[in-house]
DNA sequence: GTTCAGACCGTAC
DNA sequence: GTCTGACGTATTCGG
DNA sequence: CCGAATACGTCAGACGTACGGTCTGAAC
């Protein structure tokens, strides 16, 4: 039980998984892998399993992404930039043209090599140094704890340190089977796994519990929401229509406004706050005004609240996104940005109140405690119905209002979800344009072989040209890429490596959620989740939308949205 | 030594 | 953020 | 009535837009 697992172990697990699809498969392979870990080890084990080194409790990331990666293995291996991308190309993965360069590129000195005890914890500590570097040369020192980490890597065990610090193992393994795992591997029922990781935030943590201090432990540890620990919070699933809503929810079902803006946990203790974003960030300095208006309104002792923040202009319409982003997260210029962008806090759940925890009580329940806690913090707006025509009315009066659309959550519904599937459903109204593909690039992946993300243009009838307003990779099936990719491929006006210039001539009907102002894109706008959902055989590019058209929907939005001079 | 542009990165949606 | 496909399980269908 | 077909929910992995922050290196 206390041999010790090596970083070698774990890429010889990740390169097993990354072999199996089935789901049961891959939870029993890990399972049998963590019982042989031990207790200081299991942690850092979870977490580089699934590449996500940080968490909570390590708030800060790496900062290394692909550019430097590439940049340190080309430093290392003395190949050329070209032979690089050419070989991730080849192989659809930086990991594997990775672990192919260091076979036969670089010689090992096998003596240090096997000299250092290559342990999980040691890699995961150097990591972390990475990690807690900052300031000036920090850069060179990252890079040159990167250099040293792969000269003393086998070429597997340097694939997957590639993939670990990109965050993305691509090995069918994510958080949902690594529940699964440490369930089967301590037996611990699932459910309590994950009621465990949804109040922990931090599946590593989840594991260590579950070893170190079995069920009862991780009961204690997911009893309740822990103040000013963030838990994970719920999402809500698509839906095309209202009907479907409330069969789903039995007629039982409050729609709120959807809001655009970000989700914000707000925890709270006497007069001091915290506010965590939706992937549990602790984003509190740069949103001062509403943790003073929290302060001000909010009278419970502690309590974790759950609500959007939006911006709002000064005529009391909402603002586009792309505003609100440019508070979010800021550390500069608070002060001014305040004034300048007003920023507005709506609240619609409440988790803890009085070190009394709330998330096992229905929505309705939560949704009443709350209309006294909130003080003059305004709630999302809310309409409990069971008559399609009411919610339909409501629907309107929300996109009329500048709003996205409605979300509809289930009245008896608990804030953990458990295993009975998602209970907060949204709907959104969506638009449509006909752009012509203009250019493509190749996929990754499952997708390398295919032309798989597209560069869409609309029509300039003016210089009879094309002008971008965006990329999409989604919405086609497996079938249509393959066709598309043929078409495209016959189509190649300039081959530039990755990206393919094509000439225009296949038109897609791309439906998107808004019209953004962009500097990236020569047209001035760009589609905001943009994706296709029909291939226009009968249009010629000719007969695409013109850029003239994408300009007055622009404009239009602000006909219910607010705008801010320049 | 200071300033500034650009590359790179993470993270809201 | 959206979307597709794979897997597992629950439910319905057809002989 | 039971095995086969289908429906449904969940998970993982494809990658988009935008923004600000930090570090580096060149120009002054």
């Amino acid at each position: 039980m206390t041999s010790s697992t090596t970083f070698f172990d774990l890429a010889e697990i990740c390169e097993k998984l990354e072999k199996t699809s089935k789901r049961l498969e891959l939870a029993s392979i890990l399972a049998e892998f963590l019982k042989t870990v031990n207790e200081d080890e299991i942690r850092p084990t979870v977490l580089l399993i699934i590449g996500k080194i940080f968490t909570p409790s390590d708030p800060r990331s790496l900062e290394i992404g692909v550019k430097t990666l590439i940049k340190t293995i080309l430093k290392i291996s003395g190949i050329t930039k070209e032979e690089y991308s050419k070989e991730i190309g080849k192989f659809g993965d930086i990991g594997d043209a990775t672990a192919s360069i260091m076979s036969k590129g670089i010689k090992l000195n096998q003596k240090t090599l096997f000299e250092v005890p290559r342990t999980i914890k040691y890699i995961f500590s150097q990591l972390l140094t990475i990690v807690q570097s900052t300031g000036p040369g920090s850069r060179k020192k990252k890079e040159k704890i990167l250099e040293n980490l792969f000269l003393r890597s086998t070429p597997i065990e340097a694939k997957y340190l590639v993939r670990i610090i990109l965050q993305n193992q691509r090995i069918g393994v994510y958080e949902g089977i690594l529940e699964e795992a440490i369930s089967k591997a301590f037996h611990i029922n699932l459910n309590l796994i994950k009621r465990a990781n949804m109040i922990l935030g931090d599946i590593g943590e989840v594991a260590r519990v579950a070893l170190t201090e079995g069920v009862n432990g991780l009961r204690e540890k997911a009893k309740s929401p822990i103040l000013f620990t963030p838990l994970k919070p719920t999402l809500a699933v698509n839906a095309d229509n209202i009907f479907e809503v409330l069969e789903q929810h039995n007629y039982h079902t409050a729609f709120e406004l959807k809001l655009d803006g970000a989700r914000v946990q707000i925890h709270k203790r006497g007069d001091e706050v915290r506010i965590f974003s939706r992937n549990l960030a602790n984003i509190t300095q740069s949103l001062p005004d509403i943790v003073e208006q929290v302060r001000e309104s909010v009278m419970a002792k502690t309590v974790i609240l759950d609500g959007e923040v939006i911006g709002m202009g000064p005529d009391d319409k909402p603002l586009p996104f792309q505003y609100l982003m440019k508070r979010f997260r800021r550390v500069h210029r608070i002060q001014e940005m305040i004034k300048e962008i007003p920023v507005k806090l709506y609240l619609f759940d409440i988790l803890l109140l009085d070190d009394k925890n709330l998330i096992d009580l229905s929505y309705y329940e939560r949704r009443e405690i709350l209309k006294d806690v909130a003080g003059n913090i305004s709630l999302v707006e809310s309409l409990t119905t069971d008559e399609v025509d009411k919610a339909e009315e409501f629907l309107n009066y929300s996109i009329n209002s500048g709003h996205e659309g409605l979300i509809a959550k289930k009245m008896d519904s608990k804030y953990f979800l458990g295993t009975r599937g998602k209970n907060w459903i949204k709907i959104k109204r969506i638009d449509n344009l006909d752009l012509v593909i203009v250019a493509a690039d190749w996929g990754y992946g499952r997708r390398k072989d295919w032309l798989s993300d597209y560069y869409l243009a609309a029509y300039d009838p003016d210089q009879n040209d094309f002008s971008m307003v965006g990329k999409t990779y989604k919405g086609l099936t497996d079938e249509e890429f393959e066709t598309v990719t043929k078409r495209l491929k016959e189509n190649i006006i300039e081959d530039r490596g990755k990206t393919v210039i094509v000439k225009p001539e296949i038109v897609v009907e791309v439906a998107f959620d808004e019209i953004q102002k962009s500097s990236n894109y020569p047209s001035g706008y760009a589609l905001r989740f943009a994706r296709i959902i029909n291939i226009r055989s009968d249009k010629s590019p000719n007969e695409a939308d013109s850029v003239s058209k994408v300009r007055t929907m622009f404009e239009k939005q602000f006909e219910k949205k607010s705008r801010l001079v320049n």
